[in-house]
DNA sequence: ACAGATATTAGAATCTGTTCTAGTTTGCCA
DNA sequence: TGGCAAACTAGAACAGATTCTAATATCTGT
């Protein structure tokens, strides 16, 4: 059975960093940037059918339907359907990633701004459950490493611990912070689950915050 | 889709509770016997299946020929696969609790105690690697409660902080065990990913436990 | 021991992810 | 411009989970 790799949406013979999700979004031959229309044509396919019924409803065939392209086509971008599910989240996190960026966290407390960068981000995935819950589950389903968790921890370094540098942390702060989405994720599951309000999600994380970033 | 239910592996017309996991164990007449006896057979040759080649090797229709019944008993007491793999988490749980009542951590410390049995888990799912992962991601991924995540906490509870009935301790107390049985879950999850070798699990849960457990 | 209810069975059928095939189109370039 | 390589397409084929069916077998109560 094919598993996600690291080659992910990246059409043959790109020249592409692992680092980097898209497939030359800068491209400046014809082709590329064909292929980067078609590409955004997909996920943006996906998450419309993922927003409404879950990943139930995101099937194979039905994307590439939506998306005008071939069923063979679509798994040459994404060799299964976790990598198109990863390629969702993506965008969802540099979503976030963008609203920190123009409006960072007020609070004074370190571990007061990482509650707040993890309730944000709850909201946004609240505004589409059946979405929310496909990715989620997904993400932690896959086989492999996904950008997810990593990007999400460095997030939380950056506004808990004035902007530190995830690579320049040390291995007890990115313990702590790791930690510390470990358990939002959870949460998050928890309410999928319907076990969990916001409200409760908030206070369990605000607990676990105060422990595990006051003195980052 | 039929997805995971409270009534899992609850043949019809069993009269028993939500919290009991088998099926009526103790039961007297010869049908809740023999009923006991198959759903035995099925956990058995499914966790024999997992434990080679995962949930891949798992495949309905082989867990029923091993068990020796057909596709439609399987389904009648596991409604879906899913239902089946928290079955055998469910044993494998039950392995750990009578472990550490054989046992208990000797830490004088609540949150060493907590490690204590963390770490124990670990080694004990590490055995099994293709299981543990089946078994973990399925519980993951799982629709609705399964008994995973709250077992672990009540057992973290009862051995950190001195014996505590879960059902009597603090909103936080419950928070903060909680949050330290979602941090093992997913270090574990970056196991089976690759990403953690067990020094680098165990110092992490140091860490958090330390953080979270120091004053339980 | 009989009747109705429930459980079981073998196997076909369905559904969706994934792979494969054969033929067509497109981009590049000598 | 001719032609190769890569991308694309339609659709068949395959795999494994789940559902359905029709026929038996087993219980249970009387």
């Amino acid at each position: 059975m094919r598993t996600p790799q690291a080659d992910v949406a990246t059409p043959p013979a790109d020249p592409e960093g692992p680092t980097e999700h898209h497939p030359a979004p800068g491209g400046n031959s014809a082709r590329s940037r064909s292929q980067h229309q078609r590409r955004k044509r997909i996920v943006q396919a996906a998450a419309a059918l993922a927003s409404r019924g879950g990943v139930e409803a995101m099937q194979m065939r039905t994307v590439a339907e939506r998306a005008g392209v071939a069923l063979g086509t679509l798994y040459r971008y994404f060799p299964s359907k976790m990598d198109l599910v990863v390629a969702v989240v993506g965008e969802e996190i540099d979503l976030l990633e963008s609203s920190i960026q123009r409006r960072p966290p007020s609070s004074p407390t370190p571990s007061g701004r990482a509650v707040d960068v993890l309730m944000r981000a709850t909201r946004g995935l609240m505004r589409e459950p059946e979405l929310a819950d496909a990715l989620i589950r997904s993400l932690i389903l896959a086989e492999v490493e996904t950008p997810f968790g990593d990007r999400m921890t460095g997030l939380l370094l950056r506004v808990s611990a004035g902007g530190l540098d995830p690579a320049r942390a040390s291995e007890e702060q990115l313990a702590l912070a790791g930690s510390l989405s470990s358990i939002w994720v959870q949460e998050l599951l928890e309410m999928l689950r319907g076990r969990r309000t916001y409200d409760q999600i908030q206070r369990r994380i605000e607990i676990a915050s105060d422990r595990l970033l006051s003195d980052l």
